[in-house]
DNA sequence: CCAATACACTTGCATAATGCAAGTGTCTAT
DNA sequence: ATAGACACTTGCATTATGCAAGTGTATTGG
């Protein structure tokens, strides 16, 4: 019994790439936590001021497709600290692909932030960067 | 007079392209011509089979963009032959890494066309192809 | 000459995604 | 007790997506 994987459009790593991140705002939330963002409001207050519905759906979406996972750092009103996994990770070479075009062919853009530089399999030590309240109670 | 680029969402360089190539098919269009081909019919007959009405607005915008170049092929029936600037071509970077990531963290998925790994800066002899009818009449 | 077919698009309309604004629930600070 | 702040949800209006069908200009066959 051959299991056969429906792909929604086909077979080619391009489509199905851009069926998991080929919007406008899902790139920029990996951008983010890249940079070290965790928090939903972290993300909320970078400069593209992502709406909050779509914020929440590209969470949701991102986690589903094994790009971000999340671990309660709050409890009673639960809270979540996002973080990339090495799936996300390794998305660093595709932003970097995109600020180099950028910033070659858009006049006036620039790279905000220069953590993407790692020239990826920058294994992440997940556990160096625990997860933490914004602020110790 | 310090005219001022309203960015429409930040300066960001990952933003800006995401704003002009963020959505599920634009790259795929750019792969395309990245692998020769250039009338409106070669694109529609990709296996991932975009829609025609989201074609010719993608071909409006991309050109818009200054990512695509289009040249009558024929006349009376005006015909156009598509074809990619230095800016689009330079998109084989991007197309590269999206390849090289889906690969490696989407099973089942693989590369249709190795025409992208030309490492780039590949600049496209635009003389030695010539536009052509698709039979010569 | 007339009908049939093909290519390159357009147009109409239904469904889905996007985005603004406002609301909810839980804790913190005064 | 009241006022925020944080992390989300919910409601709708706008925009994008996608299927199907139509248009205009050839070419081909009888």
């Amino acid at each position: 019994m051959t299991t056969v994987k429906p792909f929604s459009r086909s077979a080619c790593a391009i489509a199905n790439s851009l069926d998991i991140v080929g919007d406008k705002w899902s790139l920029l939330v990996v951008r983010d936590l890249l940079h070290g963002k965790r928090t939903y409001g972290e993300l909320v207050n970078s400069p593209e001021h992502i709406p909050t519905n779509i914020l929440a759906d590209r969470l949701k979406r991102l986690e589903a497709a094994g790009i971000i996972g999340s671990t309660p750092y709050q409890q009673h009103p639960v809270r979540y600290a996002y973080t990339l996994t090495p799936k996300g990770s390794a998305l660093g070479d595709v932003l970097l692909a995109l600020v180099r075009w950028g910033k070659q062919h858009i006049p006036g853009t620039l790279t905000l932030n220069q953590d993407l530089a790692h020239t990826s399999s920058a294994a992440s030590p997940a556990s160096s960067r625990r997860v933490r309240a914004r602020r110790p109670v």
